[in-house]
DNA sequence: ATATATATTTAGATGCATCTAAACGACGGT
DNA sequence: ACCGTCGTTTAGATGCATCTAAATATATAT
């Protein structure tokens, strides 16, 4: 049996390989969960022993496909729950980020199953990531640019907003930016602040904000969700 | 911060105040949790260093108002949960327990507000246990006999089933019987087996069944709920 | 009243996840 | 080719929840 942290550490290294080449190294790790980089160590030993990474010394770790497996089943059930609580329970989709890491490691395959049901097996949530299916096959990760590479005139679609900064995801939920919107670039200022046109409306977003928001041109429709 | 354990303590104390007289004994608590009593005992002193119980060494256990709060509010999310679980996910009412469990320790204040809103403040679960409300007043748990001393010919509405054995609830469940449920004695068979009428059906159930099953008198309408 | 049975507590160990401090390996710059 | 820096690992400690075995207290029966 899986403890909840090492389904955490699994997680973190599934995400982490999509942002970088593996092998991730331990402070990569420790920096992202939060710990010290010993502590990364110990665990890494502990699922390299059971299968779930292989490990090459001072180097670093990658998933195993068991391993794998492990981490897009957490991630499914964090996108389900997100899914749920933003359509079911009338959660903000800034605020559903948490609640979803607090429960994902303690819902049942029943849970799981009626959950994809009630929401007619949703393919993304509400940040825009993609739901793994029961399967459970690694999902594709669409391409998106962050929208700081834009110039000014590019019309884009929101595509994904990282569900991991709840300073940033409450600015965009304020400012009325969520995977679908529509925008076009209106102005790249030199130091800091890029300004976006949303429906007629000038939005300004801190460049912080616009280095992670991914988005795509506005040209091809939704085909994926 | 208190750890799981120590709620999952602090809510089995309060449900075996229910049913003996404190102070509850450390074997009691040990078997109730299925541990050995030194864990008990070692996690008393904890509870006890935090006020949440008192202790007289070789007695047993009893809650302190801040250990009732606490205990009262898990089993609110508990209760929530289940009640959430069978009228919004399609579970069947055996089957909400174990998730439950799963689930209580791991909701948000903000959950459990939507939670309830969403059912409507509502004031038993699936079970027929009463949800304690917000305020997190320990809630009134009505006079109830058990079905297994009643003589042949009473009418009974069946008040609760315990939601801790699962044989016994699905055996329940199958049987069409749950809190509401009408019923009248038929028979008291002098081993081990019970007789009753349920919409002119007759129902068997074993003694041990019927030793738990509360019920009362059938004139009395549902007031509570 | 004393011996015996039973329950509780103490003592000491284990595995988990974490930490700090210290040792060690890898790698780039001169 | 060496040295120093930086990152990683090892070593050892802590707190939690648990266990088994042993010691001790309480209750019961004669």
């Amino acid at each position: 049996m899986l403890s909840d942290v090492m389904e955490d550490y699994l997680k973190s290294i599934y995400n982490l390989e999509r942002e970088h080449e593996p092998p991730i190294a331990t402070s990569t790790i420790a920096e992202y969960l939060d710990v010290t980089p010993p502590t990364v160590t110990s665990m890494a030993e502990k699922l390299e022993s059971r299968g779930l990474i292989e490990r090459e010394k001072y180097a670093g770790v990658e998933l195993t496909p068991d391993g794998e497996t492990v981490a897009v089943e957490v991630i499914r059930h964090h996108r389900l729950l997100e899914s749920f609580l933003a359509t079911h329970l009338d959660y903000d989709w800034d605020e559903v980020h948490d609640e979803a890491d607090a429960l994902e490691h303690h819902i049942s395959e029943e849970f799981e199953d009626r959950l994809a049901e009630k929401l007619g097996d949703p393919t993304v949530d509400p940040h825009g990531d993609p739901i793994p299916n029961a399967d459970l096959e690694p999902p594709e990760h669409p391409d998106t640019e962050v929208l700081a590479d834009h110039a000014e005139g590019d019309a884009l679609v929101v595509a994904r907003a990282s569900d991991r900064n709840t300073d940033e995801l409450r600015y965009l939920a304020d400012a009325g930016v969520q995977p679908g919107t529509e925008l076009t670039v209106t102005e790249h200022a030199p130091i800091g602040l890029f300004v976006v046109e949303i429906d007629g409306e000038a939005v300004h977003l801190p460049e912080r904000v616009a280095e992670t928001l991914e988005v795509r041109p506005a040209a091809d429709e939704v085909t994926d969700a």
